[in-house]
DNA sequence: TAAATAGTTAAGTATTCACTTGACAATTAA
DNA sequence: TTAATTGTCAAGTGAATACTTAACTATTTA
């Protein structure tokens, strides 16, 4: 099992980038192939599969390859991390106001 | 209302960084002046204004000086956007799902 | 079998970015 | 008034990072 920190850090660190959250996007939509999600993206094809490296270790996205053919889809594994983060934070700044 | 893509870049470009994210827990916590958010850390405190100078501008953190002292306090803005962006996200890939 | 498609990998480049230093201003305390 | 505190600003540095090119492998199509 991952440590959480430094989970945590690699997924706000992936979702820093602009590419990286538009990529997320786009699999939010539905699973798709590594070129198709390049296309949009006016980067080339080994750009994006750099980008899906760092999106996979943080759990944000889980790719499989059948033939030539990587597809990509959305993982809510690493979403959930950045979302209980901030829950945290949230819950911690309300209980705070109810101090004063 | 549509989200703002450039509001939503300055807010994880904001929360990628692992200093930044351990002041605005810090701010969870209750206001706090910029020495004693630096004194934890260990950068300068020439570092840590250019942090909250990023911070201030994505709506997670504001400040307010008074005489020589800085505080900082959570400011929920930049958080509600991130939040949202989540919830988008999830809610597109959750509507996905049922497709199936 | 030959050609096209889809992706991978390594190496190099250019830019961004976090951080420091050092000089400075403003406020408060002695 | 002098000294200490608190923060600010500009310029420079080194490391991280996003991206490209180019050479390559593996798979599918003609």
């Amino acid at each position: 099992m991952l440590s959480q920190p430094e989970n945590i850090h690699s997924v706000f660190h992936a979702l820093g980038d602009p590419t990286r959250r538009a990529i997320v996007e786009q699999l939010s939509k539905g699973p798709i192939s590594v070129s198709r999600l390049a296309f949009p993206l006016q980067i080339t094809l080994a750009a994006v599969v750099q980008h899906l490296q760092i999106l996979e270790k943080s759990g944000l996205v889980r790719t499989e390859k059948v033939g030539r053919v990587r597809t990509c889809r959305m993982d809510p594994l690493g979403l959930s991390v950045a979302e209980q983060w901030m829950r945290d934070l949230r819950s911690a700044w309300e209980m705070r106001l109810d101090e004063k």
